[in-house]
DNA sequence: AGAATGGACTTTTTT
DNA sequence: AGTCCATTCT
């Protein structure tokens, strides 16, 4: 491909009219009519494999060519670090390498921290500042709520941090929340509000919220400031609108307000992120914001068959919120989509690594073909366990990423306290660990005397012989200020994976995870030897090559980002992860009532409808086959409980859909009841029913006496009665769990009960097993089966 | 200060 | 069932 270059200077570059047609040719009518529309704000309306991105690219690749934009001139907005990667890997490939040179190309929060690290001296940050995730700011969180003194068994720090997130979102600033907070829980987070931001303020940190909310501030504030950069980038591009929340979407609106050169792509029926303040209207209201915005609709699906799209069509026909459609496709009709059916879980999972097995021996399938979605992250284990027993290799997207590994995590932490010695959270995660010597009290203490001093805590360190602390605490004190103040001076000199190697080694980290010789302790040796290496790497070729700006970056990556992980591996993954990829097999499991559409979510028909969405974009990462799967009985939350099939799998067109089999799927007609083979829960069926049979048993005070005492191996009749009134019972047919009979158990095997005590939900009984002696176990969640 | 024990609680999805 | 936290024990 020939070079395309550019001089940096030159205000109005050459057009090159045999390249801008070649950059259209291969791309479908709607998809040049995108590409071609350079003027004015574009919205293209995409159905899942229609080519987005492609046509994104095409488009930037088109404006260059014409000569409209330099590629300094563009900026383009994604959701995920991946995504930018590729599209900018695309841009090269079409317009030669190198001259993409300049273009803004990245998630909206990598971009707006890159922009702070410009401009936030203009609103009081340094550079240096440090970015905390999920984690730093619920520790801190945490701290804060002690200090007010909130439950935090009655107010979660997460549902604190999520009220507090979706105010900063909606632009809502604490004296205003303070004020419109309506219950119990609001106004909890309305007190916590003003004291989070000011502390992050005071450690030079911004959550990922700020990292959109402070450019907002600083163009608000620093009008001058936002007309350099509304001048520079008159191209500005956002893929995945549907998922902007509505402080990106006001970023958008500020930057493109001169030049309306805005295009953005999205799916309406891919919004997925409403529970972290996407905005789904932000899409719907499109041509409100821009009533001469050209809209584009590419409906024209590349990946998938004709059964599968189908099946996706009769998934979001079903929702009542929706962009009018219609996706078609040229590829072949394709095979039915299978429908699995397990006793379990772990039948389940054995079904669908068998059907892998099958594909992969049978029809050549090769693993990295494979991808298998599931609503939640704890759905994996079962699926992992039968992987690994049948010999099939696999990678996880979404369990702890590299980065978030605790030994990870004190590294950075160690990293940011460096560059940024205000950082509060960091210190107070390092300061004793590896342990020197300053205990919880000595910290208190540490911090109290800050606060009356009205110092920061790293200067209280600097002070520390004012403080009146023992001379013990003094003296750890200040060799931890020594150990790291003295590497902060040489940060100038040496290079920053040196650096960090010097403070690792000096902490005594690395020699504690030595020598503690397990195997779990020489992995964590070793990742902290390849985060080194990162360091190294990162410095060697990164534009911005200090140790802050890696920092930063770190932060704001997700493991989905990270290397493919070489070797030809299934891929497992949660629906959400799913999202702008696509598979030639692909598994959507656990479609059961309450797990997929989550209870939660069953309640209100907005939440539903996102369930449905999700399902869409699951069943649409497919290109040739696509099975679905639910198991009858799950062990989930800790209990084995039975389930019902999904009421996805009564909504989409039977017409499509085959059992392994090759039966068509039965639909039901009535959902509320129960056929041959469904599971029941007791509690479900008529409450009268069990006290009917408990007449004569109603002194309560005599009965808790008697389920209390030991009475190993009585056998009594009445022994599996609560105080609750009713009869516990475990299993169908298996009658009750009472003092005497044999059970068995799912890991310690055969044995026999010996009491029982507590009520109702406590209920627990001893039981002596042949291999493992005496347990006590509640009867809530082991799960004994009677036996003999 | 650190280990050991016992209890409560848990599970949406993530930049 | 496992994990995290708090309290108690050494």
């Amino acid at each position: 491909m020939r070079q395309y270059e550019l001089r940096r200077n030159e205000s109005a570059p050459a057009a090159d009219d045999e390249r801008a047609r070649e950059v259209l040719e291969g791309l479908n009518e709607a998809q040049q009519t995108a590409v071609q529309a350079t003027e004015g704000p574009v919205m293209i309306i995409a159905g899942p494999g229609s080519g987005k991105t492609r046509t994104l690219t095409h488009r930037i690749a088109y404006l260059i060519a014409r000569g409209k934009a330099q590629p300094r001139d563009v900026m383009a907005l994604t959701f995920t670090n991946k995504a930018a990667r590729e599209m900018r890997q695309r841009v090269q490939q079409i317009i030669g390498s190198g001259s993409a040179r300049g273009m803004w190309m990245g998630t909206f929060h990598s971009t707006f921290a890159r922009l702070l690290r410009r401009e936030g001296k203009h609103i009081g940050y340094t550079s240096d500042f440090s970015i905390y995730d999920t984690d730093d700011t619920d520790r801190l969180l945490r701290n804060l709520m002690k200090g007010l003194n909130i439950d935090p068994k009655q107010f979660k720090v997460r549902a604190m941090r999520s009220l507090i997130s979706s105010a900063k979102n909606q632009l809502v600033s604490p004296d205003d929340y303070q004020r419109m907070a309506t219950g119990a829980a609001q106004e909890r987070a309305a007190q916590l509000y003003g004291p989070y931001v000011q502390t992050l303020r005071r450690a030079n940190a911004l959550d990922f919220d700020d990292l959109l909310i402070k450019p907002i501030e600083l163009f608000e504030t620093h009008p001058d400031i936002l007309e350099q950069y509304q001048r520079r980038w008159r191209y500005l591009h956002i893929d995945e609108y549907q998922d902007t929340n509505h402080a990106q979407y006001k970023l958008a609106k500020l930057l493109a307000a001169r030049h309306k050169n805005i295009c953005v792509v999205g799916d309406d029926a891919q919004s997925i992120y409403a529970f972290r303040g996407a905005d789904i209207g932000n899409i719907l209201s499109f041509q409100r914001d821009y009533p001469d915005a050209t809209v584009v609709r590419l409906e024209q699906n590349y990946r998938s068959t004709k059964t599968i799209l189908q099946l996706a069509d009769s998934i979001i026909k079903q929702n009542e919120d929706q962009l009018e459609k219609e996706l078609w496709t040229e590829n072949h009709e394709g095979e039915y989509v299978v429908l699995i059916e397990a006793l379990s879980e772990r039948d389940e999972a054995k079904k669908i690594e068998q059907t892998v097995r099958d594909l992969h021996v049978r029809e050549g399938y090769s693993y990295d073909d494979f991808a298998i979605l599931y609503r939640t992250n704890a759905q994996s284990r079962s699926l992992e366990e039968a992987l690994r027993r049948g010999g099939i290799p696999y990678r996880v997207i979404g369990g702890v990423s590299f980065y978030q590994r605790k030994e990870i995590k004190d590294v950075l932490a160690y990293l940011r306290l460096l560059v940024n010695p205000s950082d509060q959270a960091s210190l107070r995660r390092v300061i004793n660990y590896p342990t020197r010597g300053i205990g919880a009290k000595t910290q208190e203490r540490l911090f109290q005397y800050a606060r009356r001093e009205g110092l920061s805590a790293w200067q209280a360190i600097q002070q520390i012989d004012e403080s009146g602390l023992s001379t013990r605490a003094q003296n750890a004190v200040e060799r931890f200020g020594f150990l790291i103040s003295s590497h902060a001076a040489k940060a100038e000199s040496m290079p920053a994976d040196e650096l960090a190697r010097a403070l690792i080694k000096e902490t005594g980290m690395l020699d504690e995870l030595r020598n503690e010789n397990t195997r779990e302790s020489l992995g964590r040796w070793e990742n902290v030897q390849e985060l080194i290496s990162a360091i190294a790497e990162f410095t060697a070729q990164a534009e911005e090559a200090t140790l802050a700006t890696f920092l930063q970056e770190v932060a704001l990556l997700t493991d989905l980002d990270e290397d493919e992980g070489q070797g030809n591996r299934i891929t497992l993954m949660t629906l959400h992860a799913s999202k702008g990829l696509e598979f030639p097999v692909v598994f959507v499991s656990g479609l059961e009532e309450g797990l997929f559409p989550l209870s939660r979510a069953a309640q209100e028909r907005e939440q539903l409808e996102e369930e449905r969405r999700l399902f869409y974009v699951g069943a649409t990462r497919a290109e040739q086959k696509l099975f679905l799967s639910y198991a009858r009985s799950r062990f989930l939350y800790g209990t084995q409980e039975s389930a019902v099939r999904s009421r996805f799998l009564d909504e989409i067109d039977p017409a499509v859909v085959r059992t392994k089999a090759g039966g068509p799927i039965k639909r039901k007609k009535n959902r509320f009841t129960l056929e041959e083979g469904d599971a029941v829960d007791y509690d479900d069926v008529d409450p009268h029913y069990y006290r009917r049979n408990l007449r004569g048993s109603h002194n309560t005070s005599a009965k808790r006496t008697r389920t209390t005492t030991r009475r190993a191996g009585t056998g009594s009749s009445s022994g599996g009665s609560s105080s609750s009134g009713r009869r516990v019972v475990y299993d169908e047919g298996a009658a009750e769990i009472v003092p005497g009979v044999r059970v068995e158990h799912d890991h310690f095997g055969e044995g026999k009960v010996q009491a029982l005590d507590g009520e109702g939900e406590q209920m627990a009984a001893t039981v002596f097993f042949q291999s493992v002696g005496q347990k006590k176990l509640k009867l809530k969640y082991a799960k004994l089966r009677r036996i003999g």
